[in-house]
DNA sequence: ACTCAATCTGAAGACAACCTGAAGCGATTC
DNA sequence: GAATCGCTTCAGGTTGTCTTCAGATTGAGT
């Protein structure tokens, strides 16, 4: 998780970047406008923490003019200019927060963790669904808390109906994610492996994967 | 833009539901837990308010529900209680944002103002009218929150519709559309489909297609 | 290098879902 | 009230999918 700090006193940067390190966080601190864009054109960050007062200009304006050029990163706004037009100023202008001098690192934290989730899709290294529990880290699957043995082919197939569940999955972008692109499309392996993977996993009679004539399956 | 307001005092709930409407936002008012979680379950929205205080329950533990069963729409707690602790809390429990009462509606606003243009950049992949739902993506179809399964020939035909509601749409260019050019004039395909359609999403009585004699269909 | 087991692959018949055309009935227009 | 257009139902034909099985391939262990 990366965070950019644009901050020009050097004592708060240093106190926002240390306490974002301790949670385990990349920081990266920057003390003006071009600095921050720079580092900004050269890296993806995940969230941006912008102080308004800036040496070499405004930061309202730079905000406005990332988003004039498509930057969508989410961007709390520090401030101590804390009147409400400020506020609905920075707002309006595309920041995500705005969290007026002084604050606690604690609520920083926090606000910094909401953007962060929104953001990242939730890398979750567990998925869970349908009674089925797919572990992204160990490889194991399992059925209503019993463990089923699937072949590395078999669980390629279910990790992509887990991380789709109730998406109607063409039969083509199955199988070009599992069997690369050097496929032939006058053969039916992808039907015997639905075929294997209904067989351990729909144990107790009702079905998991819906058959879309034509077109593909479905994960329930 | 559909925001669903959860404010158990009447009178704070009506003024934000007014303060919303006249900036065309499509507002939902409602007063208790179970009801906002009736409303979610029904139609998806782009933002939530949802107060702390309710009278069926904590708003905190609400959120908390959602989030588990894997609502991401963006929320924004609206509460009296503004300690810090209070605050972190919601943020971590999944909360957007987070304003302390009393506000100015001018401010909740340009919140989620905020909120919305950060959602609205994946919207559109969803198409939603008349009750129907219809994802692109996972080329599945919903009519009032219940999924309808559909063969690809109904699919075809109601994405069509759904592009292009309130237009009539004459027989020839759908027909163009869905059995390319080499459409015998003479067979009544259509009118079949039509008739299946019908039978599958008209479930609650209502006609949602209009048929206009000698020229096509619209839907309502 | 060899053996053995597990997994992968291709083919074929059975099966079921969907598509299609026709026919009878109902509705609307003139 | 006749004619036209649209609605609904049904059965045959087509096509996509399911299942099984045997041969090929891979990988681990000796």
């Amino acid at each position: 998780m990366k965070v950019l700090v644009v901050e020009d006193e050097r004592r708060l940067g240093e106190f926002l970047k240390q306490g974002l390190v301790e949670c385990r966080y990349t920081a990266t601190l920057v003390r003006t406008c071009k600095e921050a864009s720079d580092a900004l054109a050269e890296t993806p960050f995940d969230v941006i923490v912008l102080d308004l007062s800036l040496p070499d200009g405004d930061g309202l304006n730079l905000l406005r003019q990332w988003r004039e050029s498509g930057f969508n990163e989410p961007v709390l706004i520090l401030s101590a200019r804390d009147s409400l037009e400020d506020r609905l100023k920075g707002l309006d202008l595309g920041a995500d927060d705005y969290l007026p001098k002084p604050f606690s690192m604690e609520e920083l934290l926090a606000r910094i963790r909401s953007l962060a989730r929104r953001q990242s899709t939730v890398k979750l290294t567990v998925l869970e669904h349908a009674g089925i529990r797919l572990d992204l880290v160990g490889r194991t699957v399992h059925v209503n808390g019993k463990p089923v043995d699937l072949t590395s082919r078999e669980y390629a197939l279910l990790e992509i109906f887990m991380q789709n569940h109730g998406r109607i999955l063409p039969r083509t972008l199955i199988t070009d994610k599992i069997w690369a692109s050097s496929y032939d499309v006058d053969t039916n392996l992808l039907d015997v492996y639905m075929s294997r993977l209904r067989a351990k996993l729909e144990t107790n009679g009702k079905a998991l994967f819906k058959t879309v004539r034509g077109v593909g399956y479905q994960l329930i």
